[in-house]
DNA sequence: GCTCGCACACTGTGATCACATTCAAAGATT
DNA sequence: AATCTTTGAATGTGATCACAGTGTGCGAGC
């Protein structure tokens, strides 16, 4: 049992393959590795992962089901286009779950967490000053749900993922902002609200973060893809 | 093309055999006629609508990631339990995101809408009178969902049916309520606030109703089900 | 009579195949 | 030369099969 069961580093022994494939793919979603309109197809997924069509097929279907990628009317599976209007309702959905989450968190605050979410916030920081976009953007991640983790939330978790993982083919469009203007967050309003036991000033940051970081996608997504019928790939 | 292209109207020309099952399920979910730690098999679902594994896995699989049934440890899908916490999550879940969606539907909302929900309201209170306990939840998602339709919303209905399908196997509680103790809603109070042009009182017409019709069942839910380990079928 | 062990049925996972539809490029016709 | 047709590759859907893990029931042994 004990050489037997000792899988090889590399061999991930996650439970099931689909499984594998399915982390994979929502990572580089959520890391805005795909871009609006791009199309996948079961066997291309199951060729470039090494597995059979099974795996792929049933992690693009568990996607599609989270609405982190949509069907098309030809059946195929391809990230989501987005319109400005959409993008306002995701935001407001954000903005209710999310600060519903943080009220129902703020009883288990504590200062550990607030020093483990000022943490998360200066590396942040030390992203932002290094370029290093996909940094920010997982710093960005950890912080929010380091915050919702500490009330067990079985129901609120999974939407306000799925909501995440919508948004995620669009973060590409703030990779150049990252520089150019300064990134503001309401992260440290947070954290002295957490010290302050303050929840509607919590709730009043995690709500203006959402705002301020959400705000400025729909003109970008205006100026940027006029072109309705533009081949992705 | 005029012969082919008819179906027999028995033979249901529901694009995929995957998605017939899918809704056939699903509808029975919402109507609650499963019960809280049911299982079901792959093979067996198979079986009973007469198709392969492969349409009945797809459609739990689907049914999984939208949370409306979970994966038991042993990869075997069954209807979810749930605990009075879990309960007061999914009420929280369902304020936040229906009170929005109510919100957006109102500057869309006119008279003819309000005759409609009236419409239905009329019918819900029938159906309530005849004992007709699933006509009784039938209207009342037909009432919640005509409302929330009135403003496109791709982000948030998905959502909230979710919410809505991981109550359904718990609806059955209320059944016996249904009779024995007086059933009111705040069906009459949105309507008048449509008509009033109230936006804050539809809201709050909204959340009142959703925290009257789910507030009783954690109760219910910990005097029913005090037997955790229950053999469901 | 009780407990431990073994065998068998059952389930989910993954692979492979067959088929209908779709999409596109090449060819033929006007 | 432009447009319609045809042919082919590619894709999703559904079916079937093989395999490993689990759970259950039966039977042997203490």
């Amino acid at each position: 049992m004990a050489s037997d069961d000792q899988h090889p580093p590399d061999t991930i022994p996650t439970a099931t393959l689909q499984e594998r494939v399915y982390r994979e793919l929502r990572e580089a979603i959520m890391l805005g590795q795909f871009h609006p309109g791009d199309a996948m197809t079961i066997r291309g997924l199951a060729e470039k992962l090494g597995t059979s069509m099974m795996p792929a097929r049933e992690a693009l279907r568990r996607l599609v089901a989270e609405r982190a990628l949509t069907l098309l009317p030809n059946r195929r599976v391809a990230v989501p286009r987005m319109t400005p209007e959409t993008f306002r309702e995701l935001t407001e959905a954000r903005v209710a779950l999310e600060v519903l989450a943080a009220r129902r968190a703020f009883p288990a605050t504590d200062p550990a967490l607030a020093d483990r979410l000022a943490a998360i916030n200066t590396q942040q920081d030390e992203a932002i000053a290094a370029g290093d976009w996909s940094g920010y953007q997982e710093r960005n991640r950890a912080f929010h749900f380091a915050l919702y983790a500490c009330a067990p939330a079985q129901v609120l978790m999974p939407l306000i993922e799925s909501l995440w993982l919508q948004i995620g083919p669009f973060l590409y469009l703030t990779r150049e902002s990252l520089g150019t203007t300064y990134l503001d967050d309401r992260h440290e309003e947070a954290i002295a609200a957490i010290k302050d036991r303050d929840e509607d000033g919590l709730a009043l940051a995690i709500e203006q973060d959402i705002r301020d970081g959400m705000g400025g996608l729909p003109a970008l997504l205006a100026n940027r893809v006029p072109p309705p019928t533009g081949g992705p790939e």
